[in-house]
Parts: C-alpha cells; sequence; structure tokens
DNA sequence: GTCCAGGGCCTAC
DNA sequence: GTAGGCCATGGA
C-alpha cells in the first residue's frame, strides 16, 4: 500500500462494506444549507424536529428566514439546541443568499467557489466544516469536507495526528483522491457511517471495515 | 445522573 | 497563538 492510494483503497472497503449513502439528508440546497447550521455540535435527530418544524411554518424560504422574528425562529429550532446562536447564524445565511443571488442557491451557479467559501466564512457562525458542507452537498462544489468524524476515524488509525488542523486535514485528504464532487459527498458520508459504528471512543468495533486498508486503530484517547 | 452529538466564537493568558 | 469556556437540547 502506498500512501498516496491509501484513502482510494479506504474508500472501496468502506464501499464494499456500507454500499453507496444517499446523503446528506435534504430536499433542497436551502434545506441542505439550513441542516448544515442546525447540525453544529448537535444530533441530526435533533436537527431533524427543527428542519421538520421550518418546513410546518413554512419558513424553509431564504426570503422568510431572513425576516423572520428571532423569538419566532428559536422556538422552532429549540429542539436543535444553541438555538439563541443558530437562530442568528440561520438570519444571516439567508440574508447573506437574499442579497448574492435574489434568495435561490441556484443564483449562486457562476460565483467562483473561492468566492463563495470567503463569503460564507465572512458570516459570523459559519466556520470552514459548515461552508465546505454547503459548498459541496447544496452547491457542487469539489471540497472535501472534514469533521470530528474524519479525525476521530483518521487519528484513532494513527494515520494522522489527533491535533492536526482542519485545512491540513482536508488538504491530506483532498491530495489522494481525485477531484470529484460525487466521491466527495459519498466518501464524507461513508466517514460518518464509519465513525457511528466503528471508532466510537468505546468501544472499537471488531469488525471495523478500515482495519484491514488502515492497521489497527489505537485504543485509548483521542 | 452522566455522557455525547456531523462547530464556532470569544476571552484570558 | 492557543487553551478553555460557552452555547442547549434530547437520546442512550
Amino acid at each position: 500500500m502506498t500512501p498516496d492510494n491509501l484513502l482510494e483503497e479506504l474508500y472501496r472497503a468502506l464501499r464494499a462494506a456500507f454500499g453507496h449513502r444517499a446523503w446528506w439528508p435534504g430536499d433542497t440546497p436551502l434545506e441542505i444549507m439550513v441542516g448544515a447550521v442546525l447540525t453544529q455540535r448537535t444530533n441530526w435527530r435533533n436537527v431533524e424536529k427543527a428542519i421538520a418544524a421550518l418546513k410546518q411554518a413554512g419558513a424553509l424560504d431564504a426570503r422568510v428566514l431572513a425576516e423572520m422574528p428571532s423569538e419566532r425562529l428559536q422556538d422552532l429550532i429549540r429542539t436543535a439546541g444553541y438555538y439563541r446562536q443558530k437562530s442568528a447564524r440561520l438570519v444571516r445565511l439567508a440574508a447573506w443568499l437574499v442579497e448574492s443571488a435574489d434568495g435561490s442557491p441556484d443564483g449562486l451557479r457562476n460565483v467562483s467557489t473561492d468566492r463563495l467559501r470567503a463569503e460564507l466564512l465572512s458570516l459570523n457562525g459559519i466556520g470552514p466544516e459548515t461552508a465546505d458542507s454547503i459548498l459541496l452537498y447544496a452547491l457542487d462544489r469539489p471540497l472535501f469536507v472534514v469533521d470530528a468524524y474524519t479525525m476521530r476515524v483518521l487519528a484513532r488509525h494513527e494515520l494522522v495526528y489527533p491535533d492536526c488542523g482542519y485545512a491540513e486535514l482536508q488538504d491530506f485528504c483532498a491530495s489522494q483522491l481525485p477531484e470529484d464532487v460525487e466521491l466527495y459527498k459519498d466518501y464524507h458520508a461513508q466517514f460518518v457511517e464509519l465513525g457511528k459504528r466503528c471508532c466510537r471512543p468505546r468501544p472499537l468495533c471488531a469488525s471495523c471495515p478500515a482495519r484491514p486498508v488502515l492497521g489497527e486503530p489505537l485504543l485509548e484517547g483521542d
């Protein structure tokens, strides 16, 4: 196994174990953008309830969101936790979308990925992972999304240092893979599945599908 | 009751 | 520049 095809090999193993992941959950680009904010440090189950409430209220619309009174929005997304912060973040994101694309993610298709990423990161509450999730899953831009699961899996298998930064880890993954939106989408989903099933803090999965490729995971610590 | 979940910001040193 | 605190709900 050479270092430059390790992640391709891992992908084949994960794909064989888990199948293709139809992912990210969400019917529209805007719903994916909203979900990316709501899932910050939060179990997806709680996010689903908030998204359902937003749908029910007819609030999955950039203009509606941008102008919604904060108390009303907080009430709708309360189940997703951190509701005061997240309501403000959603309003800023929606306002940005209205301002830069007339409220429709489709209106962003002629804007370069670099510019979109910079603009998203300039919004308070949108960090690298949230920005990249939006760019990849809502806007089909080729950015490899790194999250806690990615770090946990790769660090647990001693492929990267556990204190390695977001950009470093993202570069590491992207450098070993062809630039391909569908591959990036499915790969991140595979990492999430693996992280949920196998590389949990304790106990470790006895039949981790990453093990034949990456080797024996660490038994202790992050 | 305790721990954890698909981050990000702010404040002290 | 970076470690630590904070944000908050709900399920295991």
